[in-house]
DNA sequence: CATTGTGAAGTGATTCACAGCA
DNA sequence: TGCTGTGAATCACTTCACAATG
């Protein structure tokens, strides 16, 4: 899905192998770190990868396979060391250095992701807010104003923003995505129903809540009708 | 991961042929219904494959052999009816019936929940708004109030509720998620940062921004190095 | 004769099960 | 001895490629 296919060997750098790591592992890293930083705070040294796996809500098996794409990071009959762990996990997947991001589209959803404290505590900034709309542009949402869409270029460009996140009604959402790619982003988080098309190097990802509603009721209809069709068959 | 495993053939129901549909399938089969939404809107009558799959953003095999899980509903040579297809989609989701959703939580993201049109729109009802804070209890938010803690029973019940949202603080998800489904939710939609325990016939999905945003890190970081590696092997 | 529907092949992810090591 | 790391087996999903057909 996102273009991490090629990447023809630049001549293999010896030691540093150049791992390539599965798109599932990678989205299941984050969940590691956030168990392990658990287990740091309650000042839980070492864990086993049953221990670990159960925090996660997966399976031990699935955990040692991930993090045997990362390294050696365990010690036999004992397990890993919860901070030497999650050090190594963060700096896998980029979060020694800071990001920023930037913000188009102010609505209900936009502030709220303007105020969520998950993404500063893990190293991602938000460098700009943005919105079309005249009346929203200066309003100050925690300690950031409020910008026009014409300033994309200069916030991109001043906080080295490499991540957008659009919170832009459907109809808004390929232009607002377009101008971002323009202005240098080469990262983008879309809460837009819309499919988004862009060029080989930009990585998109969706998140969609009326999507994830629909998948829950469909498995609620067959939950139904799973025990409407046992009830018919018993009677 | 959702519990769809069992279902041991209470008697295959002759014609009504109960098809198992892949996971993978179901969560584009909204994809696709928004797809065709639009083009219902644009008052197009018939769609090829390949214009759908365009449409929805995948390739059109795919798309044929996801729709070929429902049964056959197109026409050889000449494509899909957008409006016939489109109900039948619906259909199979459970669409055609309405859903009546409880937020829990409405600090900045329930209150964009509660507000978000989407929802409304696509037959999901928000029967009732909760939060702990007796400072909120009380406010109105939309045409709803805020409701206690205490009212979840009431409101499941009354209002027939069996889809519950969770949009507080990790470290109250569980304790809310026990409390929903004691109250007869059998299925979650969890926007807390946290793992969810629960029962078997409980379908739980997750929607973490953070994750999301630390995996378009991971991919920006490796872009990076294979830049830095690219010059590195030039100089 | 353009386009669907689908077996078969291909690819990727998960789980098993155990050898290897602290 | 207990737990990791990992090949091999399995399962799930995608893509190919073409026969079937309105």
């Amino acid at each position: 899905m996102t273009s991490a296919a090629s990447r023809k060997g630049g001549r293999a750098r010896d030691e540093r192998l150049e791992r390539d790591i599965p798109e599932a592992t990678i989205a299941r890293l984050p969940v590691y770190l956030r168990a392990l930083t658990a287990l740091s705070e309650r000042d839980v040294v070492t864990a086993s990868s049953e221990e670990l796996a159960t925090a996660a809500g997966v399976n031990s098996a699935k955990l040692r396979k991930d993090l045997s794409y990362l390294g050696t990071y365990g010690t036999r009959g004992v397990g890993y060391d919860v901070n030497y762990l999650r050090y190594q996990i963060a700096r896998e997947i980029g979060l020694t250095q800071d990001w920023s991001v930037v913000i188009v589209g102010i609505g209900n959803l936009g502030h709220a992701l303007a105020n969520y404290a998950g993404f500063a505590s893990r190293g991602f900034q938000v460098a700009g807010l943005v919105d079309n709309d005249p009346a929203r542009v200066g309003e100050k949402v925690g300690d950031l104003t409020i910008s026009s869409f014409d300033d994309i270029d200069a916030i991109v460009s001043n906080a080295a923003v490499s991540i957008g996140v659009i919170a832009t009604p459907a109809s808004a959402a390929q232009d607002v995505c377009d101008r971002l790619v323009a202005a240098g982003v080469s990262s983008v988080l879309n809460f837009a129903p819309a499919v988004l098309t862009v060029p080989d190097y930009v990585d998109v990802r969706k998140v969609d809540l009326s999507i994830e509603l629909q998948i829950l009721a469909y498995h609620e209809q067959r939950k139904a009708n799973g025990a409407a069709e046992l009830r018919a068959s018993l009677a």
